[in-house]
DNA sequence: AGCACGCCGACT
DNA sequence: GTCGGCGTGCTC
């Protein structure tokens, strides 16, 4: 008899198996059906189909859906990998590689485009250098990994643009990934100007007619440029032969939730590797997964250490952070008058939004925290001036509190340095200065990101202050003095990636100084100048760091040396919760330990309560690079009991 | 994910 | 005495 073998997008990890009608055969792998499912019909992806006489009763398929295969054999195998590889249901990996707006395809021939004969650009010895490798590589048209290590300003956009022009010369595809949506428009526009073919746009704010068309387009061949987001690693390339992901140390490209918790890097390896192509991950800062890829061999590095635009990196000085009622030193107010004073303009970069950013008591250390979410709260001033508090986590806004929490003394502490207090104490200290502010909170307010670049861009401000949006790739030439105002608030949060990340903050925020004519300057504030990730914030310094870095993570068993597996319990009753982790942890260190690996915890998460339920998480460290899988198998068999459920995070960059 | 089955509160 | 809450469990 024939079976198949059908996978439905709901989050269970098992497949189901019907009968296959002698009308419905050939039935081939990637063909939609539609079934009886439990009391109704559903529609389910065919994974397999095969000859044999089943155990028991097996349902006969209801439909069948398309004319044909609506998936390649290679993504319908790359679903099944990222089922195992981040311990999803390959029902709900299938859905995200087959999205439900996507229609019959039929088959059909691409044809080759020609392209506009490249322009004539003076490139510099890096770009020529990188340039010569990568195209031998895609030539080749074998897989291969570059990582395209370049200074901000180095100029890997006319790489990209080469190497794209290169990918898509008969019949080829090229995919080229940034790490957020309001990145890829500008790219977007840029490639649709400079290259021949078009270029298509994919990211999930697309519309449904426009994400059909370049879903289908692609399938049939007949797209062969896109420009997206994370998701546009799950599209249905026919002949890959360049995927690039842009500013690849950005934890933008893992998804954490929902199901599958995949990183595009990852499933970009994968899916290249199928399709024999170039992977080239560029950064101006790699994350340390990837160098050490390069420092193994496993990645060819190619480095491009001079800017474009100009000739010198910023200078950059390490201050301390003032530790009175003011947050901006002497030395950097004086920096950011003299550029006033020069018509130059000045970025200041603050890591939170709001006022200020912890209200506490002096007499017993009380801190204002969220009732629900159990983190500190942050005075905000609010657009009627008036100030309230709000948590960052659920947004519930509160009045002030007039006195402490537990001691009811009047003796409240109010501190910490967000955006809106240093554009106020900007204003104070430099009468007549023009402050744009851009936070989270202005472009809600405002609904304009794009008008406070432009204003500034135009000269219409002389400090832009702001959150790490500022850090983004703007170009701003009249920049020639980048401030940091208090380095250690990210390097103090209690994850292993916080220095990484810091580094990754000052180096790229360093990187808006000095793009134009004049030299740049950038000052950093902190009261940690010993710091690695402080001190190689001086661009071209990242080695050193890594180096640094590595070393840690080596000695500590953290990603790159051990891949960390998250697992979270759940449930109304804490202490069925507490019981269930506990009995979690100890079966997990009985398996696992044996096997060399590392469990961490129980401990609750953060918040410990949410929507109601008990929440405690257990880290696991795979050392055996190869274990991950059977680890994941080891968290499955725990049973846990009624009214607890467990999930699990492969990966996870966000450890709370 | 749906959808049904199964035990505890306010109504015709 | 019933209708309905959503907690629990299963779907080839």
């Amino acid at each position: 008899m024939l079976i198949a073998e059908v996978a439905f997008p709901v989050p269970v990890h098992n497949t189901y198996h019907y009968l296959v009608p002698e009308g419905f055969a050939p039935l081939e792998p990637g063909t939609r059906v539609r079934a009886s499912f439990g009391p109704r019909l559903a529609v389910g992806t065919v994974l397999a189909v095969f000859e044999g006489s089943p155990q028991r009763q097996l349902k006969p398929l209801h439909a069948v859906l398309d004319p044909g295969p609506v998936l390649s054999a290679e993504l319908l195998e790359c679903a099944r990998w990222m089922s195992r590889r981040y311990g999803a249901a390959v029902g709900e990996c299938v859905k995200a590689v087959l999205p439900s707006f996507v229609r019959s395809v039929p088959a059909k021939e691409g044809r080759a485009g020609a392209l506009r004969p490249p322009p004539t650009y003076a490139l510099t010895d890096g770009q020529r250098q990188a340039l010569e490798g990568l195209l031998e590589s895609i030539r080749s048209r074998r897989h291969g990994v570059a990582v395209l290590f370049g200074v901000p300003a180095s100029g890997k956009t006319e790489v990209y643009l080469r190497l794209i022009e290169e990918a898509v010369k008969d019949g080829g595809q090229a995919l080229f990934m940034l790490p957020e949506i309001s990145l890829t428009g500008p790219f977007f526009e840029e490639f649709s100007g400079r290259l021949r073919e078009p270029v298509a746009l994919w990211h999930s704010r697309r519309t449904m007619s426009q994400r059909r068309e370049t879903w289908s387009g692609l399938a049939r061949g007949e797209v062969r440029i896109v420009v997206g987001a994370r998701s546009a690693v799950l599209l249905p390339f026919r002949s890959l032969r360049l995927a690039v992901l842009d500013e690849e140390q950005d934890e933008s490209f893992k998804q954490e939730s929902p199901s599958p918790g995949y990183h595009a890097r990852e499933v970009a390896l994968h899916r290249a590797r199928a399709h024999g192509s170039l992977v080239v991950l560029g950064s101006a800062t790699p994350s340390l997964e990837t160098w050490r890829a390069a420092q193994e061999g496993r990645a060819t590095l190619f480095v491009m250490p001079e800017r474009v635009c100009c000739k010198e990196m910023p200078a950059v000085s390490v201050v301390p952070t003032p530790q009175g009622h003011d947050c901006v030193s002497a030395h950097l107010l004086a920096k950011l008058k003299d550029r006033l004073g020069r018509g130059e303009q000045s970025i200041l970069l603050v890591n939170r939004r709001g006022f200020s950013t912890l209200v506490l008591c002096r007499k017993c250390g009380w801190v204002d925290r969220c009732p629900a979410c159990g983190v500190a709260r942050i005075r905000h001033q609010e657009p009627d001036g008036a100030f309230l508090m709000r948590c960052h986590r659920c947004g519930r806004r509160t009045p002030v509190a007039a006195a402490c929490g537990v001691c009811k003394e009047p003796t409240l502490w109010i501190t910490g340095t967000g955006t809106q207090k240093v554009v106020s104490e900007l204003k104070r200290a430099i009468p007549g200065v023009r402050v744009l502010r851009m936070d989270r909170d202005i472009l809600k307010e405002s609904a304009a990101d794009r008008r406070i670049i432009e204003d500034f861009k135009a000269g219409r401000a002389d400090v832009l202050v702001g959150t790490k949006l500022v850090a983004k790739s703007f170009h701003f030439p009249e920049v020639t003095l980048v401030g940091v105002v208090d380095a250690d608030t990210m390097i103090h949060m209690p994850d292993f990636r916080a220095s990484e990340r810091t580094m990754q903050l000052l180096s790229q925020v360093a990187g808006r100084s000095g793009r134009g004519e004049k030299p740049g300057e950038v000052v950093v504030q902190t009261m940690h100048p010993g710091l690695a990730a402080m001190s190689s914030s001086q661009l071209g310094r990242y080695e050193l760091f890594a180096a640094a870095e590595l070393a840690v993570r080596k000695e500590l068993s953290y990603p790159p040396f051990a891949e960390l597996i998250r697992v979270e319990l759940a449930g109304r009753a804490e202490k069925i919760v507490e019981g269930a982790s506990q009995e979690m942890a100890d079966r997990l260190g009985g398996i696992l330990d044996a096997a060399g690996h590392q469990v961490l915890g129980p401990a609750p998460s953060i918040p410990p309560v949410y929507r109601g339920r008990h929440r405690r998480h257990i880290l696991v460290k795979v050392l055996d690079p190869a274990g991950t899988e059977s680890a994941l198998d080891a968290i499955r068999a725990v049973r846990v009991p009624a009214g607890v459920k467990a999930g699990v995070v492969v990966d996870p960059y966000d450890l709370a």
